[in-house]
DNA sequence: GTGAAAGCGCTAACAA
DNA sequence: TTGTTAGCGCTTTCAC
């Protein structure tokens, strides 16, 4: 940075002042530092800074890299921070890499704010971080005090799904649920309500699963086992809906010809071509602004109490849902 | 760390030998030490390590959020760095996040080398880096001087695919491939000479394609159109394969009945029991390990030639090759 | 716009 | 094992 200043002839700090977009340099001499510091390669030292200032302007983003729709949020999340002048540190957990390790390595770099992705971080894993910094959870209702949450009404998502097999003319719908995954209580409930408020009590059956493509085969099979199948299944997410979709068309059975799915989130794979599947759209985008909105309002506005942001989501119809077969 | 220092009864270097795992300080005193640390919850700040050590300690891995191969490599990746005392410093691209900010972010955070994942990085712009850092590039053959190379021998991994569909009894050996794709050149020509090798001059026959399931599904719908199908095909990648099952499939054409269908990757959703994919498996961890290697050499010991490592393919044969119809 | 001075939290080199 | 001293590259404050 010295050999920045010496050479435009200015002094450090004002060399300082450009690279923070701050004012104070005539637009000639910020132009002439911009471009000598590209000529010397020079570039401002990320841990200089940090050590220097009072904050550290990075928010931590714990995630999993199993997930496509995480890796959505993922992505969503850079220019939401950008936006509001964070940066971003991320985290990976999974095998390989325990998420008290991400953490810990995290809070080292003086993250301000945490926001978790998934489902891996107990919840008094959660209350103890939270006493340390704010810490946002997407995806799921946050039980913990301290903790934010970001997710979509899936209480509402599933009726809609519910909603839509109906009218198409399906009673026998089944759930095939996601355990104690994030939302997945949620996305249960609002099934059951949903069979109640149109008068199905009767039909209503879970088929207890999980959020990847495994569970949902294994659940595709069992009810294969079970005998008369149901015309129409709400899954608990994509991964799952994918995976019974896959096992089914194996077996010969059609979908939606012999039976309707609808998947949850609209992930990457629910739009392609050859899947085409009807779900409930959670929008990455939105779930990743929120989610920075609320570490700003902590951070930025003091706010210090806990809020639960819920966003409405949006049935996408496409080609794995008909009316039933006569 | 005063504070630890204080409690404890010793000085602050002592402290920071502990936290460094170095020698000089009696386990009495070492464990004294991160107790106290534990109790006062006291984390030694990465932002100031870095600054204060001549080297970083970190390297740099850059890679995106779309491909469940890359990803495993990700976590990989991790325990092979913690092994030789390295840090990781992740970066993502992608929609949202260009690769040019993601690299110039981690340069700023003083990384030591640069391992890049994915193809989204052009070889002038790979160039200019491995000016200034050690570059290691994943899954393709780097034709940049400077720049070390990881991968595994692809050339020999489709020879492998082919061998076993001709084993089966196929003649009609199609290949999708990866377009421009890391590897996807090699994979062409391993076909080609694979091809030439059985005998089967006169079947060679090559789809452009690429690595994602919409382009196995193009090519699956062009195979189709153009008339009289092969027996068998050999992907570019898992994600293409699976496109390309996922099209057949839904227009009744049987997987491996009509058309056998060998990936590239063995990455986990070719292992899921719907899937089932006859595939070359690329092992992440090794891919991972060999990266870390070639980075440690160039900055422990002193390595200043380029190398290329290229590891064993192996073909993993599931549900999704057999015998062609008579 | 400048220049001087202080210090973020840590490591390193050395002598004790 | 300990204390001393110095300084990594930057930001901040203040008087000019």
């Amino acid at each position: 940075m010295g050999d920045v200043a010496a050479r435009v002839g200015v002094s450090r700090q004002l060399v300082s002042l450009v690279f923070r977009n701050m004012p104070g340099a005539s637009d000639a001499t910020r132009a002439r530092v911009l471009e000598v510091a590209e000529e010397l390669g020079y570039r401002p030292d990320t841990a200089a800074q940090v050590l220097r200032r009072a904050r550290s302007g990075h928010v931590g983003v714990l995630f999993t890299l199993r997930h496509p729709h995480d890796a959505s949020i993922v992505e969503a999340i850079y220019p939401a921070a950008e936006r509001v002048g964070y940066d971003i540190a991320l985290g990976a957990s999974g095998p390989g890499r325990d998420e008290r390790k991400a953490v810990e390595s995290l809070l080292a770099y003086r993250i301000e704010a945490l926001i978790v992705i998934g489902p891996y971080v107990t919840p008094d894993k959660l209350a103890t971080l939270a006493r340390q910094i704010p810490v946002v959870e997407i995806s799921r209702p946050s039980d913990v005090s301290g903790v934010d949450s970001v997710r979509t009404d899936d209480h509402l998502g599933v009726h809609l799904a519910v909603e839509h097999l109906h009218a198409l003319g399906h009673r026998a719908i089944v759930h095939v649920d996601g355990g104690d995954m994030p939302g997945a209580e949620d996305r249960r409930s609002g099934y059951r309500t949903a069979m109640q408020t149109l008068g199905l009590d009767s039909d209503i059956r879970v088929v207890p699963a999980g959020y990847t493509e495994e569970a949902g085969a294994r659940a595709a099979r069992q009810l294969m086992t079970d005998g008369t199948l149901p015309t129409a299944i709400v899954a608990g997410n994509d991964r799952c809906a994918i995976g019974l979709i896959g096992t089914f068309t194996r077996r010969g059975i059609n979908v939606p010809g012999d039976i309707s799915i609808v998947g949850y989130d609209d992930s990457q794979p629910a739009g392609l071509s050859y899947v085409d599947l009807t779900s409930v759209r959670q929008d990455a985008t939105q779930l990743a602004e929120a989610a920075i909105t609320a570490v700003s309002e902590r951070l930025d506005q003091g706010r210090d109490t806990s809020t639960d942001i819920v966003l409405e989501p949006r049935l996408v119809v496409r080609g794995t849902t008909a009316a039933p077969r006569l």
